[in-house]
DNA sequence: CAAAGTCCTGAATCATATG
DNA sequence: ACATATGATTCAGGACTTT
């Protein structure tokens, strides 16, 4: 993460004027309206609601449908749990279920989306299949699958499977026939390895600072992704200026980096608590605290 | 590729009986028929006459889909499986043809594995998503997804889109409760990046003296799979003495791996001139000539 | 203060046996 | 099918503690 500060000399709103609450009254919504905030209310509602042909580029972390079981596991030797992804936004009934919400997602993120952009969407194994099919389907077309490489993943201790150290990302544009979307070809050399830009990236998880905590010191978020992603994800396939869209925001990561990059974002995201870290970090950006 | 030549003094047969023409006239092959056999003929026909909870390991290298108009799917004839239907849209009805002939083909391979076996399955961001999830939806559980990252991929770089450097292998099971299933973790953490036996594969794309040449010395096969990448692939998730089944063999890298590591094999490809390089490769281990 | 050692945890579809 | 009890296992990297 090498984000500079680009101090408080611009238009962004402040923290406390961040955030827009959806009611079911709210017919739609004007991109002024929506422009460089973050939208309280659920993910497909709120697309609902957004103007066609609005956005320059769409990144999309949804769930990944883990299926883990209930169970714990317990580490040996070390008396501490492993704390797996138990969260409610992950529990799906079934693939089709899953599906649905996918293929509901992304169907009004297309239509949100200028001729010329271009989406991300990141995901395991666990679902990307589903998810890259579904984009398929719907008419998207598919530029790359970029595969982030983890230095530091959960290792499997047991030895029964290869120890999962990548997640995939599918880079797409709505159509076959699209052209003229952006890519920064300088950007692409500089992250893939290998000096030819590689569709791999090779970067750590998120921890440490980094990492927005709860009020007991647990983090706030089970799978916050990390800045540098981020900044890559941007800096290949935007411009300074851009409108970028994050439908399922988390902790806000896409936007945040997006304003310490001088692109503009549209955030939605329903919990209340993410919301809040959310304002956080663009409390912090204001007090010049960004990443070097 | 660090084979060693295990000599003559075995039970393979040799070049000559190595293989079985298949007929219509054919109702069904005993497993003794066609171990370590390359069966001549269309794989879906062949993969029906074999008999079920037969083969310890599958690895499927399916045609890559790559969308070119007029091109896909005509080596498999697939149209007289779906009949008509696809007088509307193109591409759609193209993802349907492929997506019938790979149900066909996973929905078989599936009866044909042991209950324990696990399967390979092979693709770029063309096909991998659709395969996938073909593969969940027939109740394959997926154990990972291993990422081939090539040091020398194409050199496709027009500065528009990431240099593909990858293709994606799924490797699972029959279903989400099969558990003793063979992996070497040992040689899982040979071959992946660090020392945690991730599901990364660095190694370079098949050419040289390695690349199977035609009377013109032209390569005889356009997607011939290095000798490293299937050596990886037996070593991690075979014994010896297993039988791997390749129903989709081109020139038969799989069970030339298989027959240097002690691995029996069964093979089914349709084309003649690829079957004639398989003859070659396996005269060449008679005659001592086996990768270092 | 620096260096060395310890602790903790991360999108994990991670086992087997018995009731 | 599910629940429970028991047993065996991992690495990178940052935070924290001790020397």
């Amino acid at each position: 993460m090498k984000l500079k500060a680009y101090g408080k000399e611009n238009s962004y709103p402040c923290a406390e004027s961040l955030v827009v609450v959806d009611t079911p009254q709210a017919q739609g919504y004007s991109l002024e309206q929506v422009k460089n905030k973050v939208i309280l209310g659920d993910a497909l509602k709120v697309l609902k609601k957004l103007p066609s042909e609005a956005v320059d580029m769409v990144f999309i972390d949804p769930p990944y449908f883990l299926q883990l079981p209930n169970k714990t596991l317990r580490r040996w030797k070390v008396k501490s749990l492993v704390e797996a992804v138990q969260d409610d936004w992950d529990k799906f009934s079934s693939f089709v279920e899953y599906d649905t919400f996918m293929t509901q997602i992304l169907s009004e993120a297309r239509r949100v989306m200028k001729p010329n952009a271009t989406i991300w969407v990141i995901a395991t194994y666990h679902s990307i299949f589903r998810i890259g099919k579904i984009m398929q389907d719907l008419g998207y077309w598919i530029l790359n699958d970029v595969i982030w490489v983890k230095t530091n993943p959960m290792p499997n201790w047991l030895g029964v499977r290869f120890t999962n150290a990548t997640e995939t990302l599918i880079w797409a544009v709505k159509d076959k026939k699209v052209k003229k979307y952006t890519f920064n070809r300088e950007a692409a050399k500089e992250y893939g390895i290998g000096k030819i830009g590689a569709n791999v990236w090779v970067l750590p998880i998120c921890t440490g600072a980094e990492r927005l905590k709860d009020g007991r010191g647990k983090r706030l978020h089970s799978t916050q992704k990390p800045v540098e992603l981020l900044r890559r994800v941007l800096l290949t396939s935007t411009k300074e200026g851009d409108i970028v869209l994050d439908p399922v925001a988390g902790v806000g990561t896409t936007g945040y980096v997006a304003r310490c990059l001088k692109r503009n974002f549209i955030m939605i995201e329903i919990n209340p608590r993410y919301v809040e870290g959310i304002k956080k970090r663009f409390r912090d950006i204001s007090l010049g605290n960004v990443p070097e």
